[in-house]
DNA sequence: CCAAAAGTGTTTCCTCTACACCCATGA
DNA sequence: TCATGGGTGTAGAGGAAACACTTTTGG
């Protein structure tokens, strides 16, 4: 058998899926929509969708990112910092049953976003929204505030998630990841409040300020202060340009 | 448009492809087979192949495991350790243009075996060989002994190649994965030299013992010696339960 | 004034590094 | 005997944890 012969081999569908990550109100969340079809109709799942005929994936990943968030995704090779999110491919899914439809391959990218000011599927609140990670991985809760049942996500959404949330968790250890959770310009103390969100976790404020100002490329001053968070005014830092924590940001034992 | 609509996604071929790495001669070497056919006829590629209709994209990457190299999978949940090969999804490749007749898109594998007698693609030595990682990446000079041109790997597989490599010089600073590079019973010097060949650099030798030795789980004594290596009897060791090592072994500056 | 958040200093502990030194074999 | 690799001891550098303490705002 000749491995290229064109009716030798399966066809498959390829999608994106996002796992889609800020931190809101001390919380770790995710970007889910609301599906309006069979199968899982009604549930929440996790925004994506067919690669295109002449599509790379990254592409892929970042259109459907634009167009759930309006963010674009970063430029690794611009020079400034853009206010655009981390993009980077997460994993692929190719149970043959994780849609009972067809044999779809799902091609997951994990994107890390600042606080924005809402999702926008269509202006409907109803069809997407951020959600707290640890409400839709143990669905011990409502998604939302009004009643609804809580379910699970669709297909093997939960799974993807989890890694997503789980390569985000270690990423920041010993990269400056966490900075893409930020605006452009932040304090010592939101950053450490990212931290502490996606770890779940107190840290020593004093130590942590040390620890990240010391640390050659990590953060630029730039010049201004706030007291947007009380207290004494809080110098504000843009994200410099190490890609790399060494050594890196310590995670407490659990 | 229905997402799911057949008629509205176009289809695609989707493979799986495998970094197989081990170390001989103190070298990092990585399993490569000759094409048989265009396009890149004659050129060396990454052993792969189709992903069957009803066959998860892991259990493929391990059947392509076991014909090209007759090793098995290790199995995560297994007591003891099996001498089974470690292997995990690296990375999918789906750049339009990567294969110049049509849309495929390649699931990645990293695979880590210990020292094989020899591959054994239908017993011809002259499709599949262990080639040094630094020959295929930077093809400086052949891949075989007897003249062979120095020609770049097939399709995009330098890419891929260079991601797996890279994957496994990160892995083996904070996961006892070095093990799998070694057979079932090895001493600290050979697991030391297994890190020395994958990172390219020298550890010191006392150091590396008390800190392999030191760390709970990463060894057990098998009770006996070899001198195998030469010089003062080492004790033999099996890879311990522990998965991951902290502190991790540190890699030196380059 | 007080509360709250931003920062600094200091002590203790622990790990890594570097290297001196001893041990047990084969040739 | 020597060469070779295996293994232990130890002093010093450097980072991290824990926490006392000062600074600068808003109310």
């Amino acid at each position: 058998m000749s491995p290229y012969d064109p009716s030798a081999f399966p066809p498959f569908a390829v999608t994106v899926d996002l796992v889609v990550l800020t931190v809101r109100r001390h919380a770790l969340c995710a970007l889910v929509v609301r599906r309006g079809e069979s199968p899982f109709q009604g549930r929440w799942a996790l925004p994506g969708g067919f690669v295109r005929e002449d599509e790379d994936l990254g592409l892929a990943a970042a259109r459907e990112l634009g167009e759930e968030t309006g963010l674009h995704a970063h430029d690794p090779a611009a020079p400034a910092p853009d206010n655009g999110a981390h993009l980077e491919q997460l994993g692929t899914y190719g149970d043959p049953r994780r849609d009972p439809r067809m044999r779809v391959v799902s091609v997951a990218h994990l994107a890390l976003a600042p606080d924005l000011p809402a999702p926008r599927a269509g202006g409907d609140a109803n069809s997407a929204r951020w959600a707290p990670v640890e409400t839709l991985l143990h669905h011990e809760s409502d998604v939302g505030r009004d009643g609804e049942q809580p379910v699970p996500l669709a297909f093997d959404h939960a799974r993807i998630l989890a890694d997503g949330v789980e390569r985000a968790r270690s990423k920041i250890e010993y990269s400056s990841l966490a900075t893409a959770f930020c605006p452009q310009e932040f304090t010592v103390g939101e950053l450490r409040r990212v931290y502490e969100a996606v770890w779940g976790v107190a840290l020593d404020p004093r130590n942590f300020h040390r620890k990240v100002t010391g640390t050659p490329g990590f953060l630029v001053p730039s010049g201004g202060t706030t007291t947007r968070q009380g207290g004494r005014p809080a110098q504000l830092f843009r994200a410099g340009g190490a890609a790399l924590l060494n050594p890196p940001m310590l995670r407490p034992e659990v």
